[in-house]
DNA sequence: CACTTGACCTGTCCGC
DNA sequence: TGCGGACAGGTCAAGT
């Protein structure tokens, strides 16, 4: 489930393996993988070059030297993953990776760059999507346009946390973590993380939860996404880097998918429940409801 | 209006 | 061994 520590990671990844390539081609063969019109597509694209890789929230805006931008969301199952001419054909399957030869039969869309290189955009379960959008419209986009603050940028600090959540006050928490509109990038993973953390019963309605404790999650959620990064993200199934490989932030982290496991801090077993239609990872005696 | 639930997909795992 | 069903969770639409 690629959150915002593994779109970053793609997004550090894609910076160092293309930018400055000129793409030459753009095939796909999944009409709902790509919102743009061929048409579109051949004018827009073929003959730019890509200037730079960033991220919001959990969208990838990819910029070309003609002011266009292509946008991708890898949702639940996507991967982007750069191949250089030789790795394009046959390459083996190396232990820290999940992908083989491409194009596999989950890519959707390959792009061709003029040295021959490809990426390739894989998504098992087709909810991933990739657009063009001219520059100028790209924050216009109602996605954008309604996201909340980005967790890891230093003007994030506990003022603006506890502004983000004004508007969801009578919330469980978790479903408010979760919320893109609310806070840029916070998927399930983290979510359960840094709630656990902060000792935060996920079930918790936001006016209940102390000062203390949304002040300890503020700094808890801003942890658990840097250390996450360092590490490469999540693989929980099939998330991959750019260039096809595994992070290991999960060997780290403390009750996710540690159902019936010790907790870390009290030795009481990990439990999993189902919070906000979202399976969920709790310390019943560290991460306390208050009814 | 505020909030919750279901649909979108496909591969994997579990029980019979 | 095969098969049905539950499950995985990011986002938006539909429902309460």
């Amino acid at each position: 489930m690629p959150e915002l520590p593994e779109v970053e990671t793609v997004r550090i990844g894609l910076s160092k393996l293309i930018i400055g390539k000129k793409i030459s081609a753009v095939d796909f063969d999944w009409k709902k993988a790509f919102k743009a019109s061929r048409s579109d597509l051949n004018d827009r694209i073929i003959g730019s070059t890509i200037t730079t890789v960033s991220r919001r929230g959990k969208l990838l805006i990819i910029a070309l030297d003609n002011n266009y931008s292509m946008l991708v969301h890898l949702r639940m199952t996507g991967q982007l993953v750069y191949r250089s001419k030789k790795a394009s054909f046959g390459a083996g399957h190396p232990s820290d990776s999940l992908v083989g030869k491409l194009p596999d039969k989950s890519t959707r869309v390959i792009i061709s760059f003029s040295d021959n290189s490809n990426l390739f955009f894989n998504d098992q379960r087709k909810f991933g999507w990739v657009d063009l959008i001219p520059d100028k419209d790209v924050f216009e986009i109602p996605f954008l346009k309604k996201m909340g603050p980005e967790p890891l940028s230093p003007n994030f600090d506990y003022k603006r946390f506890k502004n983000a959540l004004s508007s969801r006050l009578n919330s469980q928490i978790k479903a408010v973590l979760l919320d893109q509109n609310v806070i840029a990038g916070i998927g399930n993973i983290y979510a359960d993380e840094s709630l656990w953390l902060a000792k935060i019963h996920p079930m918790n309605k936001v006016n209940k939860i102390s000062e203390k404790k949304l002040k300890l999650l503020h700094s808890s959620i801003i942890d658990v996404l840097k250390l996450s990064i360092e590490k490469g993200g999540s693989t929980d199934r099939n998330y991959v880097n750019a260039e096809g490989k595994k992070g290991s932030y999960i060997e780290f982290a403390n009750v996710f998918r540690k159902e019936n496991r010790p907790c870390p801090r009290c030795g009481i077993i990990v439990k999993k429940i189902r919070v906000a239609g979202r399976g969920t990872h709790i310390c019943t005696n560290c991460q306390r409801r208050i009814m």
